[in-house]
DNA sequence: TGCTAATAGTTAGCCAACTAATAAAACAAC
DNA sequence: GTTGTTTTATTAGTTGGCTAACTATTAGCA
């Protein structure tokens, strides 16, 4: 019987394929003052609008008490701020800030442009693939889909 | 100018799939002791043998001193201890135990069976072109290969 | 109406990654 | 052979995941 080789397995190719994106997005993102994962959740606000904290944590696949860290830096760095529903004084909506919408343009072009450059000598249909048979693989572990 | 879309990122993606290994990983290893993290640094170790600290760092793609503190739980736990190396003092060879080695069958059979279940519906072939142009993004991301 | 369920957020404690600074040892060059 | 550089491991502090236990509020139903 042969022994395990996480050298070949799929789940280390994502990882490490997750790395190198995060990797060049914190490098351009330095001097921003936005952490990678603040940009993740800054990338939701904006491109959604304001939204209860469950619904941030849902979009992020993180917990709720993972997401009550993060605003609290959000909140603490001036990028977003906890509004309380008057409907429901359970919920607390996040929403961005004006400093950080102003910026957004500027900042979001970074992910833009790694997109362009990983992509780059890849059809979107070979893009494609990989996405649908991820897909398909998420869905045989029963994970996230 | 249309906005970054996290959730068509192929990041995202990649992210999403890798948290579907683990946490089905993580599923079947609760009752044996051994994190995750554990896991992946003790299959490295018992394939190619005790080796220093500096290059199981490498194999993980983690800085060395996250794997100080990996090797710290490591031996705290019983499955990995530091040796050092007579002929350079500075190095520290980490070497899986008795422990480790006697129940890694056992262990490590759940990598494979999770490997198995992933791929359930996918060809050989398909597996290899997502292997492939993943290592083609990470090479034009200027990542780990 | 009032008890019970479920839901949203928080806190606390752990694991695991990172950077920056440091110590110790080995190597290299003069 | 002393001095300076490089390498290996460590420490300290931050970020960001997790689970479990908790509070506050809402919703559902007898």
């Amino acid at each position: 019987m042969t022994h395990f080789s996480p050298l070949e397995s799929l789940g280390f190719h994502c990882n490490l394929t997750f790395k190198a994106f995060t990797g060049a997005l914190e490098k351009r993102l330095t001097g921003t003052g936005i952490s990678r994962v603040q940009f993740m959740a800054l990338a939701h606000l904006i491109a959604l609008g304001a939204m209860p904290q469950k619904d941030l944590a849902e979009l992020l696949s993180i917990t709720s008490a993972s997401t009550v860290r993060l605003v609290d830096r959000l909140a603490r760095d001036g990028w977003a701020e906890r509004i309380s529903d008057p409907d429901d004084r359970r919920i607390k909506r996040i929403a961005p800030t004006p400093k950080a919408m102003g910026t957004w343009d500027e900042v979001s072009n970074h992910a833009r442009e790694i997109t362009r450059q990983a992509y780059a000598g890849l059809s979107p249909e070979e893009i494609d693939t990989v996405k649908t048979i991820l897909h398909k693989v998420r869905g045989n572990l029963g994970g996230v889909q």
